[in-house]
DNA sequence: GGTGAGAATACGCTTCGGCT
DNA sequence: AGCCGAAGCGTATTCTCACC
């Protein structure tokens, strides 16, 4: 069985690929990697996949060592390796710990109200009214309920329950779905946006909530781009050494909240599960991951939790 | 059973070139 | 000018498994 040729290995990997997405998982990153991995075997007239092979694709330039890319086409690898493995015996698995992914903390931003006011009154100076009105109500929306960002992009206008007052977060990280509960003044900032998308020029069958110039749904990219303009354009993380990012936003209001339990003594332990919900984390594991935004939080957290440490000292 | 570490996976950030 | 979409890389969240 060691006689695969080019042609049949580049068929396993559709059907590797067509195999994991038939299982729920959408694997972009192995979709776009390892058709260029296939290449380079062809190229190099291999027909079975290698550690050696393996490890001198995945370190070809221009990704310095050290790099996350590294380990991300590892992962890739050895992820359709174990696939073959079961059509070709001579198929090597590369191992875990081969190129490990290091894991890098980087401090967020994290907004303080001012600043929120500023990208939201820079938003809602932009030229254009539509424009105006599209991108100081999404980024209202982002600071106020702390969605991420494309949660809010694939919002439809049916997805908002105006009688309650909430958002039904479809189908978003990991398939999930979650209803996201408004305060009064978002969702009447929901409400104004909706009366005037009724006068913009929608393409036929649009249902985005959120509409760009062209009639149709806006995509992460514009609101990437208008989001650098408007943080250059109001100074906001001017003196920051990191600059300010659109997620930070969720960063920040995650970390408002918990600060706010704390500061009122609230049992945040006992609250926490409800944070992570509204979040929609699937536990509070990954809820804590926020307690290391914010250095003011920890010292917070410490404090409370003092008089319950064991005194070591007689 | 709870927990921590690291792998796996999906979303976010940024740039770029092309289109309208 | 603004939007679109691909590509490369970064980060957030879940999963898995060894260890206690």
């Amino acid at each position: 069985m060691t006689t695969e040729n080019p042609t049949s290995l580049r068929i396993h990997l559709t059907q590797y690929l067509l195999l994991r997405n038939r299982l729920g998982h959408n694997l972009a990153d192995a979709a776009r990697l390892l058709p260029r991995y296939v290449t380079y075997l062809e190229e190099l007239g291999h027909s079975t996949v290698t550690i050696a092979d393996a490890l001198a694709w995945c370190q070809q330039p221009p990704s310095p060592p050290g790099s996350s890319v590294w380990p991300r086409r590892m992962g890739a690898v050895r992820g359709f390796a174990r696939y073959l493995t079961g059509i070709d015996p001579a198929t090597e698995v590369p191992p875990i710990g081969l190129l490990p992914s290091r894991r890098r903390w980087r401090p967020p931003f994290i907004y303080s109200p001012d600043d929120i006011a500023a990208l939201l009154g820079a938003a809602a100076a932009l030229s254009s009214p539509q424009r105006a009105a599209t991108y100081s109500t999404l980024f209202g929306l982002l600071a106020a309920t702390g969605m991420r960002v494309r949660e809010a992009l694939t919002l439809d206008s049916s997805d908002i329950d105006w009688d309650d007052g909430v958002v039904l977060v479809r189908e978003s990280k990991f398939g999930k779905s979650r209803n996201v509960p408004l305060s009064d003044s978002t969702a009447e900032a929901l409400a104004r946006y909706a009366s005037l998308r009724e006068s913009f020029d929608c393409t036929p069958g649009n249902e985005s909530y959120f509409v760009s110039l062209t009639g149709r749904r806006v995509i992460y990219e514009s609101v990437f781009e208008v989001f650098a303009d408007l943080r250059r354009g109001s100074g906001i993380g001017r003196q920051s050494t990191v600059a300010p990012r659109i997620h930070n936003l969720r960063h920040t209001f995650a970390v408002t909240v918990l600060l706010q339990w704390y500061r009122d003594g609230e049992d945040v332990a006992a609250r926490l599960p409800r944070l992570s919900t509204y979040l929609g984390h699937r536990d509070p594991r990954s809820t804590y991951w926020y307690l290391s935004a914010a250095p003011q939080l920890l010292a917070l957290a410490a404090e409370r939790l003092e008089p319950t440490l064991p005194q070591v000292n007689s």
